[in-house]
DNA sequence: AACCGGAGCAACCGCCACGTA
DNA sequence: CTACGTGGCGGTTGCTCCGGT
């Protein structure tokens, strides 16, 4: 289920977090923000790529995240949007409070997408079945009053027939020629034509929220108590380790 | 009991967009 | 305008678990 822990050649921990690793994490984002992901592993002691940190805190350690479980209708809502946005997972997400894009990304991989599969196979099959009957109704009725004799499959190219392409399409009784594609409940072809209008506004930034220890209520599974952790000291507050920082304007860039 | 293959999922990688100097 | 740094996103990987044989 997780992976094994090793080191990069730069040295820095790549693999499975170490529950003292999310704590430390913890303990430096909850007391100091986010204020460089890059920059941060170094003061939160951790020998971890700031992009590591950032992922692990964003899916895992951040408070209210919910873990498993999905109700029918959060399926249901990833699945329709799914249908809508395509493989936009943050968009999905921002939908749905609490998820994350990547467990969203796993749970349609690993559950919803055999079930939606499924479904547009049904459907398609339907269709099928559907345009069998017609065919053949099709060619009961021109066999009968042309002269000479029509080879069906031959005349559609020479007529406002359907052509090859269209193989899938179906004629339907008023003579209007439909494509089993378009009946297909999720449109994937529509996937970048879909209004994203919304989805930007609602994402509801967290990072763009001030956050302290006292003004949320962690939910992780890490057991941490602040009082019992030593945070390394921040880094704008310490002489020694600010002079890191010498271009860094210390009233920009904080999220607190 | 041992083996094997698929499922599940945490984590990594590479690319892109955006902001800033 | 360009270069660079950073954050964000989606695709993919690879490790572990678990059920079937």
């Amino acid at each position: 289920m997780v992976r094994t822990p090793y080191c990069d050649k730069s040295g820095l921990r790549k693999g499975t977090w170490t529950p003292e690793e999310d704590r430390k994490l913890t303990a430096y984002v909850t007391r100091y923000g986010c204020w460089n992901w890059r920059q941060l592993p170094k003061y939160a002691g951790l020998a971890r790529c700031g992009k590591s940190c950032r992922l692990r805190w964003l899916n895992y350690l951040r408070p209210n995240i919910k873990r498993g479980n999905y109700s029918k209708e959060e399926e249901e809502t990833i699945i329709r949007l799914h249908g809508s946005l395509g493989n936009r997972w943050s968009a999905i997400a921002a939908q749905l409070p609490g998820r994350t894009d990547n467990e969203i990304k796993n749970h349609w991989h690993t559950h919803l997408k055999k079930r939606f599969m499924d479904k547009q196979n049904n459907s398609e099959k339907a269709v099928e079945k559907k345009e069998k009957k017609l065919n053949n109704h099709h060619h009961l009725v021109i066999d009968v009053p042309t002269s000479p004799p029509l080879i069906l499959e031959s005349s559609l190219s020479a007529s406002p027939q359907p052509t090859s392409s269209d193989q899938n399409s179906t004629i339907t009784k008023d003579n209007t020629v439909v494509s089993s594609k378009d009946s297909v409940t999720y449109d994937h072809n529509n996937n970048n034509k879909a209004s994203l209008e919304g989805y930007g506004a609602n994402s509801g930034n967290f990072w763009n929220e001030p956050f302290f220890w006292d003004s949320c209520n962690i939910n992780t599974s890490v057991t941490l108590d602040p009082a019992s952790y030593e945070l390394p000291d921040f880094p704008f507050l310490d002489g020694e380790i600010s002079c890191h920082f010498d271009s860094y304007d210390p009233l920009d860039g904080f999220y607190f």
